[in-house]
DNA sequence: ACTTCGTCGTGAAACGATTCACATACTTCG
DNA sequence: CGAAGTATGTGAATCGTTTCACGACGAAGT
């Protein structure tokens, strides 16, 4: 049904090692020739099959960036970046995306695996690297994405999520705000532990505070809502008085559910707010949300540079890691009251 | 390097066409004979490669989705439904990005179809469908997404987008709104004109309403925002009382523009504002934006579905086009004032 | 005139899984 | 007891590319 090198070849009168030639290092066939062989292959309009280049060569074009959740445009622009740097390196980027779920990213690492990827980006669920050993153990290079910086034997880009989490505490603190409350989970995502860790750090520098964890099952608008909604009769009866959520999400969820109940919270008035990841929507909330930022785009190129690296890495060097520095954005949500 | 059923099958002591029965049809292979194939396989920690396994096949078993812009929630919404629906079928998804620029659709496509996918699910850029009519012809299955209802020479799935204009427009004129702007663009996005149109047409119906089209390069928020900008002195010039905007994220930029310049427009008291696809953000606006409402995951499920009956389409079936209805859904920014 | 190059091209082997026509060994049946 | 069937396995051929050892041929050097 397909056309192949073989038929190209015949058409062009030439063998089929000449039309691979024409393919890959055209400066090495006469130009007469390159012309003869293009002409056949518009003709026959002719596309290079991929499965066969890459079983020849053992390893795909592809590289995967596995994410937590592409709803989220953090990981969105941290593909971005990363697809940036790859196109660069003729490499094209595959972006799945586990959900949180640890069966959805045993999936996804299962096809990659077997797909040959030349590299994994991955933004891991939990905290087993086991399989991730494996796979590279098997010759795939592995570099952990946002995550993993206290991991010794993988290469990883991340932003400190514990100095992220005492910045937006510590300014809550500064605020004069003394009774926190941290909404996030499940604490078994390591951005959210570090980030609460971070929180509770900066909380027991002041002997006067107080930090009251609220967990959440997922990072999403809805649960923030939900979250919301059962701090909304609490804070007034427990003085909670700055909230800080584990991302912009939920931070957008909380507000939303404390501004429009039925007996609505005031904020920054009764409560002030600081949100995580500094997402484009935090700025533009009913109350704009002071946030954390984090330098996603980059995150997503230097995790592509680390693969690469990863790749030609000798037996005696460590792996990299690189880790970037979190940012504090003030606006209305925290600020005043 | 890596190991291949050859080793596995020396190392159980069968010949290689087990090893590949025990994979894909252990019913035909004795109980004992499996366990110990099977055992092979965990001790060599063999991964079969899909590489080999797809050239045999003359077929990958991923399909592609080819969107406008992933960091629009309506196509990970889209990408969600595609997925959960592929995965019945023991397909995976390549979730791709051209961000509205030919040229990276043009080598999406590309990289696509020398994987020889399994099928083609995109949202094109621009009217140009001969790359995608020669890919069918090369027997790749394409379904055109949220677009070509027009097409008859494509199966396709979409939303009337002319009606979803219609149904903003019309919700605008019954809040006795009369001076119209719709802001969105480029116009050579299907979706765009077709919104446009329909906004149009709707406002033709009432003699002493009028529409102004002001346009943009892109559906960004930051875009939205300058067109918000620019709006904010002319609202008042020249009377505008209601703004349909071609997507939600272009709605949240320009009302923030409106709300929060050196000097502010009311919403909805001095102009109305109406939205398009109701992401989740658009709920938690400053002032939450009413907005049209698309099925967005059924749209995914049902373009996989499609796909499937392209594939095993008769010559002489036309393709089928599913077309959708949109939904007004009503928030503040659109009523009182 | 003879070697030595360099240029251009050839075609078979290899990559790893699947398939299929063909064995082999047991049952079962008449 | 022989034929026919069933269950289980075999291994060579195949998919489409790339690579590589090897010609062929004319130009240049001695």
């Amino acid at each position: 049904m397909s056309v192949s090198v073989r038929e190209v070849a015949a058409r062009a009168g030439v063998s089929v090692g000449t039309v691979s030639n024409v393919l890959n290092r055209p400066d090495q066939v006469k130009a007469e020739t390159v012309e003869r062989v293009r002409a056949a292959i518009d003709e026959l309009g002719y596309v290079p099959n991929a499965a066969a280049r890459q079983l020849r060569a053992g390893r795909s074009q592809s590289l995967a960036l596995l994410v937590l959740d592409v709803g989220n445009p953090f990981f969105t622009d941290v593909a971005r970046g990363a697809e940036a740097r790859a196109s660069q390196e003729g490499l094209t980027v595959l972006l799945a995306n586990s959900d949180e779920s640890p069966e959805r990213e045993a999936n996804h690492l299962d096809v990659f695996e077997r797909q040959r990827v030349s590299g994994i980006l991955v933004s891991p669920v939990e905290g087993d690297y086991t399989r991730l050993e494996e796979i590279r153990k098997h010759g795939i290079p592995v570099v952990l994405v946002d995550r993993g910086a206290d991991q010794p034997r993988f290469a990883s880009v991340s932003v400190d999520d514990a100095a992220g989490g005492a910045l937006a505490a510590r300014h809550l603190l500064e605020q004069g705000r003394r009774r926190l409350a941290f909404v996030g989970g499940p604490l078994r995502i390591g951005q959210v532990a570090d980030r609460f860790a971070g929180a509770s750090a900066a909380v027991a520098e002041h002997g006067s505070a107080t930090l009251q964890l609220f967990g959440t099952d997922e990072m999403s608008l809805d649960e923030g809502r939900r979250v919301g909604e059962a701090l909304r009769p609490l804070i007034r009866e427990t003085g909670i008085d700055g909230i800080v959520a584990a991302n912009d999400l939920l931070a957008i969820g909380v507000e939303r559910a404390l501004l429009f109940g039925p007996d609505p919270i005031r904020v920054p008035d009764e409560v002030a707010l600081v949100g995580y990841d500094d997402i484009s929507f935090a700025a533009s909330a009913v109350v704009p949300i002071t946030s954390i930022r984090q330098p996603r785009e980059l995150i997503g190129a230097t995790a592509v540079e680390l693969l690469l690296e990863e790749a030609s890495r000798a037996k005696g060097d460590r792996p990299r890691h690189v880790v970037y520095a979190p940012e504090l954005v003030v606006r209305e949500s925290s600020v005043g009251g």
